[in-house]
Parts: C-alpha cells; structure tokens; sequence
RNA sequence: GAGGGUAUAGCUCAGCUGGUAGAGCACCUGCUUGACGUGCAGGGGGUCAUAGGUUCGAGUCCUAUUAUCCUCACCA
C-alpha cells in the first residue's frame, strides 16, 4: 500500500499534481514514428478573447475522450491546440477598451493599434489555454499554434497569391453585408436573419408626364434617396404601358425610368417595385442588367450623406421618420401596414446590416466547392450523424463567393498592393511592393482578411505547410474533426476547400458534430442572458473528471444538451465511489503487492464471471467508441464499474476476505487485476482520478495514460462460469426480495434449503447467501422443515424456516399469482414458437434463446406447482 | 419556400445492426451489513406523440398528422 486514502476523493488535491506528472513526462508530445500509425485532432482554435464556457468544455472532452483512447490504443496521438486571433471579435473587445480610456482607433493609429492588440493577445492569449488544461486536456503543448503567428501567416499569404494567380481571388464593386458598428464588411455566413416587427409604407411616384401616379411599397422608405429606378414584371398587362416612360422622385425630384424586370412577384404589393441598387442585394442586380446608376446615399456609419442636406446625419431610422413625414406632407404616401420581415444582423454585434455596395475582395467559390462536395459526397469525409452532411450540401451547392476583406486592422493584412499613379494592383508574398509600370513604390492594401480565412487552413497550416514538413507528411491528413454543428458553413466547409485545393486531400476523415450545451431550462447560454455556467466553478466544484463525465455520458452525437447540476453530482459520486472502492482493495492488501498480469492460476467461478463481464465491457466500449458512441461506451463502463464490480464483486470478496487462505488472496488478485482493467477503461473519460489511483496501487512508476486500452481477449471468455454464476445471483436477489417484501431486517437470519438440479453450481455460492442473504447456514438438497417459506426461481427452490412469519392464505395467494405470471410466460413464448413465420425467418440465435427461456419458465413453473402442492 | 431535429417514467435524458423498455434525479419501504449515507437492499411508476404501413416481430424502419425547436433561402 503507496499511501492512505481519505475516506472522500478530493479533486482540487489531484487535479494540478497530476496535470503536472503528465506535462513533466512530456507524455502529451508526438513524434513523427513511421513505427505507429498516426492519430491526429487539430482543436478548434478558441478565440483569444475567450473564457472558457461549456461549449468548450464539451468540444475538448470529447477530443480529449478520442485522443486517450487512440493513445491508450498503440497509436501516434498528436492532439494538436492553439488559438485564433478571431480578427472581428478581439478588434470589438480592444476598440471598447480603448473607448473606456477616451481612445479611438484613429487616436493610435494602425501601428499603435496593432501593438496594443499584440498585447493583448500576449496577456489574454494564455487564460484560455491554462482554462483548457484544467479540463485534463492532453493537448501537445510544444505544437501550440497562433492563428497569427510566421508560419500560420506564412501559409495565409501563400493561399492569397495562389488563389490570386489562379483568378480564384478577385477584387471588385460589389454589394456586401456592411455592419455599421464595426464599421466593416462580413461575409454571407457571418450574417444572421431575424424575423422583426416591421412597417410597409405604400407611397405613389407621380409619373413625369403627369399621367398618373405609380403605387408601390416598401420597408425602408429612407433608401428613396438612392431610387435610381422603378420596375415592373415584363408580364404585368397592368404597367406595360409604363415601361420606358420616368417617374419623378419624391422629395427628391430626380426623374427615374420604369424598367421591366422578371424579379418582379406580380402577386406581390402592388406589383412594382422601386430600385436602389446601392442598398439592397436583389436591386443591385437589378441596377446591373438595365446598366442603372448606383447610388450611395449612407455613410460608413449608416447615416445620411452631405448630399441630401436635410437629411444629411440622420442616422439611418431618423431619415426614415424624416422621410415618412415629409412623404406624407407631399401626398405620397398611401398608407401603412404593419408587416414582419426578416432582417439581417451582424453575428458579432447584433446590429442591423446595411447592405452597401462597396470594393472588395472576393473568393470565387463555385469551382472550389466541386471538390469539396465531392470529398464528402464519395464517403472520403464521413459527418457523424451522417444527417450533418445534407446541412453541408445544402451550403456549398448554392455557395456564393466569398467576401473576405474586412475594413479592421487586426488580422492577416492582404497581400495586394496599388500603384497610385498608374493604378496598377500586384499581389505578393513579399511585404512590400515597387510598381512593375512605372516604378513607384506601392501602397499595401489597408485592409485585412476574414478571420476565418486563415482558420480554414488550420489542419495544415499548423503542421508546416506551405513547406514539406516531415509533421504535415506523417499527420495529415489529420484524423477525426469534432466540433459543433453551429459552424459547419463557417469553419468546417472552407477547410475541406481548402484542404482539397492545396493539399489534394482530405484535411479530416470524421466529423463529429456535438450539439450546443444548454442552460438548466433549455435556453441557450449567453452573456445577454446572464445565465451562462462557468465551467471553472463547476470543476472547482466538483472536479474536472465529474464535469468530464457528465458531458461525455450525457450526450448524444448532434443532439443539444442541458447543463444540469444533479448529473454533475451523480458523476461526482461516480468519482468518490471509486475511489472508496479503492480504498477498500487497499485496506486487505500487503505492502509489496503488485498490479497483477493475470488471473490467479485457479479462478473461483465468480472470478471467472467478473473476468468474463469485464472482458465483454473492454469489447464493447471499443466498438462504441470507434463508432463516436462515447455517451453509450461512458454508462456502460459506469455501469460496470457501480453495480458488477462495487456492488456485487466487492462483496462477494469479503466472506473470502474474511475467510483467509488461497481464496483470500485469489480474491484479493482479482480485485487489483479487475481495477487495473477498469482504471484503463475509464481513463479516457475520467483521467484524473484513474491516474491517481493507478499511482496509488501500481509500484511502476509508468503512467496510466500510457498504459494499453483492454481489448477482447479469447482467454477471459467464460460463458459457461458466467451462465453458472449468474443463477447464485438470482437466487440471492429472490431471497433478499422475499425478505424485503416481508419486512424482515437483515440482522434476522436464517438458514436456507436448496433444492436443485445443479448441486455443485449451487455448492459453490453458499457463503455468498450467508453474506449477501442474511443466510445463517445453507444446506443442498436437504429436506427443508414443513412449512418453510420458499421462493422460486428457475433453477431452484429456495426454503427459509421462518414458520412465524408465514400466514397460510399469503403464501397460497402469492403462490397462485406466482403460477399465473409464469403460465403467461409460457403462453408468450409459446405463441412465438409455434408461429412458423418466426421460427423460420427469425435468426436461430434469437429462436435458440426464446427456447431456452421457454425451458427456464416451464421450470419455474414446475416449482411453484410443487409448492402449492405442498402447502395445500 | 426548401430541408432537418425532437416527441420514451414526475423531471433530465440513454436506448448502438428491429427480438416482450433503461439510467440519473425525485418518490416509497427497510438498513449505523467490515470502502463509500457522495452509501446498501428492495419497490412503485411508461398504450415509447397520433394514425396507418412494412415485418414472424416495431420505441427502433416507411408514410401521413399534430406539437415543438432549428438550418438555409426569400420577403420591394
């Protein structure tokens, strides 16, 4: 024995010292090993502005869950962390620190910005990594990455030319999702539609001609300003006329031509439509065809420009009510309906987007997607749950391009540069470029990428690449990518673009798609809603392995999960279990005990029950947990571990214990060889304690999580000793069941007659129904006193002596409800086996086990026969 | 408009390739049984949303319906 237990595990003692074993072994390092085969997870970089939340906690415990397992399993395991600079998110975090110091950004400048932003990522960027490793996770720390740092930027700017080079990056006037908070574009997927409560305004342009008038409606009456057009379906009978002649603004006054147009719904209001192509998405291409004036009436900071004076600085709600009160002074204005529309917001801020035509550059998807498509089309990517993939398709065969400039400082700045004398554009990995025309030096784009450009190459950029690193030859393609259905568009789809574009291959094989970790009532954790659960107080709390375990049983691949408190206590009395079982093998073993390799040279039948039900559970939670089915592989070893090993095995071992002798310390091998299996099978999920006790009990000095994963071994397969075992066990739980049902104390003993047809099977669980039935002596096939109590169950009849308690009638009428239960067994599995169709279509093993409890309650059946017999 | 998810015990959820329903918590009854009351033993409690279908057999597969949540697109 190494030390003495605490009779209640305490995490906060373990949990640092452990980490610190395992850092100091450098046990989380991976080598390139061409002896191994490799098992590689990149993690989701967090970002540097990040405290660790549950999302997170879930994500890394189920890579951690995978990269244990692999590791424990003979594989190269290379968990490889780091962190993204998150280009939007930390800009918004540094601005509003700034603003607290009366600072803005043109107040710093770009270089005084930049340096503050570096440190800040130099004093933030660490929290979230030592955050992770409370959790346990086995992250090689010696390959942490930066999603800013030489090589990550080397690769982004390797990426840009090559795209550049290949006419897949493009820079042009387009209309873009533009925040007016952060004063910067976002791409399509970083917008987010909610439905809102909205007003439709129907106003009348008077056509120029004075003919008449032409009614339309809108949402957003302040872009009038911008009108450069009016359309109408070439179709409609109704404004055919119309087409070619001009309509007269409003409040403006400037004269603007009907146009005909098929995006027009003539279902639709009133069938036309007014143009700003500088505003709206639909009316931009609109402008496009019938070669329209663009024109911008809005600010950076969505306010009105200096060319309309009256409305110029309003912001973009003032002008509306300006507008609608001016529309309504001038007899333009028809009337109003209330009317729910979907609008866009910017995913960091919330606010309302402003869509706005502006320059840009741009990734031409559609090309880049094929591949992609195809890679998980053709089950080369596989999405767990499989359902995953359509969400996938459904993004990238509708992909538009992909708008990755962004007007922020923080970030990957793009490579391009201009000649502002000739106009010249060249874009280069170099960090400066001269003009090839006419020789000037030429001024670098302003603006940087979107952040999750240089993510999306993260399983390569990480490894070396570009450069032919022997990491990125030995490890990518990387293995298994787990992550939360909530950026598949963003993250998930342009890294296999990515992968298939640069690297021609795969960049993962699995995806496993955890759902979103939800607050006690389903809602969804957030800092508005103030009802976030700080994962740290949770493992302060609890423990990291509770909070491991509660993730890891409580979840199904995909499906959301609730944060519950009462699950993390559960798991947290897992833990203490455990250990207090620890304790208890502890308590009766000699000083120089050593983990055992094997089983004693002649197990007991229970020995060779526990081996065999453990030998199963090593089979089975291999095989969940290469199918990803981590929550089903977590219960059963929690299963095993709570009802086989503690609460029946233990005290099976204790009348042995007692007992001294050869079964003494048979028994007491059996329970450190049984722990050592359970300690590895559980490893993964709780590393913490499992290693602390493998330090407790194993004199090697190794550790646990180097240790090989137990797998299915032929030698530990016993069917018949479990079969035979088995049946003790239902013997005992029939009498502990009487007894209860009666009401009798465990401290009442009594003696026990066993009738039976399998004497030795019984012969060898009698000082188990001592212990465990509150038997005081058992005697086989012994005439039993009249008038015993007696319990059945198939394979024998169980008579206790307690003539004072049985009342005649009970037992009659107990009995008699007994032979019904088991005659309508009969009769149930009777009705299978004498229809043809199952007997001949069902597999033989399910007809063979049908049969075998048919014989099982027609033995019962009999028993109670007898019984009654005897009693009346 | 298109496509998904979910519906199982009082609550929160499992249920892997179809074989007469499980866990945790809660509840009831016993128990200072030689590690653990963060424990032990026993118990009650489910027409697996509804209606059809496939099958020898459906919680599980198919179709429709209802409820609820979500994704994408559109909405002048």
């Amino acid at each position: 024995m190494k030390k003495q237990l605490e009779k209640l595990y305490e995490p906060k003692a373990v949990e640092d010292r452990i980490y610190k074993y395992w850092t100091d072994g450098n046990y989380f390092h991976a080598r390139v090993n061409p002896d191994k085969k490799p098992y590689t997870i990149v993690i989701p970089p967090p970002n540097i502005t990040g405290q660790l939340h549950m999302g997170h906690a879930l994500d890394e415990t189920l890579q951690d869950i995978l990269i244990r397992y692999k590791r424990m399993s003979g594989f190269e395991t290379l968990w490889l962390p780091g962190t993204d600079h998150a280009s939007i998110a930390t800009e918004a975090k540094i601005v509003a620190q700034m603003k607290s110091e009366g600072l803005t950004k043109d107040d710093l400048g770009r270089d005084g910005f930049l340096e503050r932003a570096w440190a800040w990522r130099e004093k933030y960027g660490s929290t979230i990594i030592n955050q992770l490793k409370k959790l346990g996770s086995s992250c090689d720390w010696e390959r942490e990455r930066f999603t800013m740092d030489e090589g990550c930027s080397k690769a982004v700017k390797e990426v840009f030319v090559r795209y550049y080079e290949k006419g897949l990056i493009y820079r042009g006037e387009r209309i873009i999702n533009w925040c007016p908070h952060c004063l910067t574009s976002i791409s399509n997927a970083e917008v987010n539609y909610e439905e809102q409560a909205g007003h439709f305004w129907h106003l009348r342009y008077p056509l120029t001609d004075g003919s008449g008038w032409l009614e339309l409606a809108t949402t957003r009456p302040e872009t009038l300003l911008g009108d450069t057009a009016v359309a109408v379906n070439p179709k409609d009978e109704r404004y055919k006329k119309y087409v070619g002649k001009t309509v007269t603004l409003p409040l403006v006054g400037r004269e603007i031509p009907v146009v005909a147009d098929s995006y027009v719904d003539m279902e639709f209001g009133t069938g036309v439509v007014k143009i700003t192509p500088a505003h709206d998405p639909n009316d931009f291409e609109v402008g496009a065809r019938h070669d329209l004036p663009v024109i911008n009436v809005m600010t950076d900071d969505a306010k009105i420009t200096e060319d309309y004076p009256k409305y110029a600085g309003m912001d973009r709600y003032e002008a509306r009510k300006a507008i609608v009160a001016d529309l309504e002074a001038g007899g333009y204005l028809v009337k109003i309906e209330d009317y729910s529309h979907s609008v866009g917001t910017c995913y960091r801020c919330g606010t309302t987007i402003e869509p706005r035509v502006s320059l840009q550059w741009f990734v031409k998807m559609a090309e880049l997607a094929k591949p992609a498509i195809e890679a998980v089309r053709s089950g080369k990517i596989k999405f767990v749950p499989e359902r995953f993939e359509k969400n996938y398709f459904n993004w990238m065969e509708d992909i538009r391009d992909w708008c990755v400039s962004r007007q922020l400082w923080w970030g990957h700045r793009i490579p391009a540069f201009y000649c502002d004398d000739c106009g010249e554009t060249v874009v280069t990995k170099e960090d400066s470029a001269v003009c090839p025309k006419c020789g000037k030096v030429m001024r670098q784009d302003p603006d940087t990428l979107d952040t999750w450009f240089s993510s999306a190459l993260w399983p390569f950029s990480t490894l070396g690449w570009p450069d032919k690193t022997p990491e990125l030859e030995y490890f990518y393609p990387t293995n298994t990518l787990v992550t939360g259905w909530d950026i598949i568009t963003f993250w998930v789809s342009r890294m296999i673009v990515a992968g298939m574009e640069f690297m021609k291959e795969r960049p993962f094989e699995t995806v496993l798609i955890h759902g979103l970790m939800r607050d006690p009532n389903g809602l969804k954790m957030s800092k508005s809603l103030g009802n976030g659960i700080d994962p740290l107080e949770v493992i302060d709390q609890f423990g990291a392995d509770a909070l491991r375990f509660m993730v890891a049983s409580g979840t199904s691949p995909g499906n959301d999960m609730r944060y519950s408190e009462e699950k993390v206590k559960a798991c947290r009395n897992f833990a203490n279990k455990l250990w207090n079982a620890t304790r208890f093998i502890m308590m009766n073993l000699p000083e120089d005990f050593d983990v055992p390799e094997s089983l004693p040279e002649s197990p007991a039948v229970e020995d060779k029950w526990l081996a065999s039900k453990i030998n199963t559970l090593a089979k089975e939670v291999n095989d969940n947990l290469e199918k990803f089915e981590i929550g089903v592989a977590a219960q059963k070893v929690y299963d095993f571990i709570w009802d086989v090993y503690c609460d029946w095995y233990i005290e099976l071992t204790k009348p042995r214990i007692n007992a001294g002798g050869k079964s003494a310390e048979d028994a007491q091998t059996m329970l450190v060889w049984a722990m050592a299996r359970i300690l590895k099978l559980l490893h993964p999920f709780m590393p913490f304690i499992t290693e602390e006790i493998w330090q407790a009990l194993d004199g090697s000095g190794k550790p646990l999580m180097l240790e090989n994963f137990p797998v299915y071994e032929k030698s530990l397969d016993f069917p018949a000793e479990e079969e035979a075992f088995e049946k003790i066990i239902e013997a005992i739980r029939a009498i502990r069941n009487r007894r209860a049902e009666m009401n009798v104390p465990p401290s009442k003993k009594a003696e026990l007659f066993i009738e039976t047809d399998m004497p030795e099977v019984f012969e060898k669980g009698v000082m188990f129904f001592e212990r465990l039935a509150s038997t005081s002596e058992a005697f086989i096939n012994k005439p039993a006193p009249e008038g015993s109590l007696v319990i059945v169950t198939p394979s024998a009849r169980l008579f206790i002596p307690m003539n004072e308690l049985i009342d005649r009638e009970k037992e009659l009428a107990r009995l008699n409800k007994e032979k019904a239960a088991a005659e309508k067994d009969i009769a149930i599995i009777n009705g299978k086996l004498s229809n043809e169709g199952f007997v001949a279509k069902a597999p033989a093993q399910v007809v063979e086990a049908e049969r075998n409890k048919l014989s099982a309650a027609k033995d019962k059946l009999e028993k109670i026969t007898q019984s009654l017999k005897a009693l009346s």
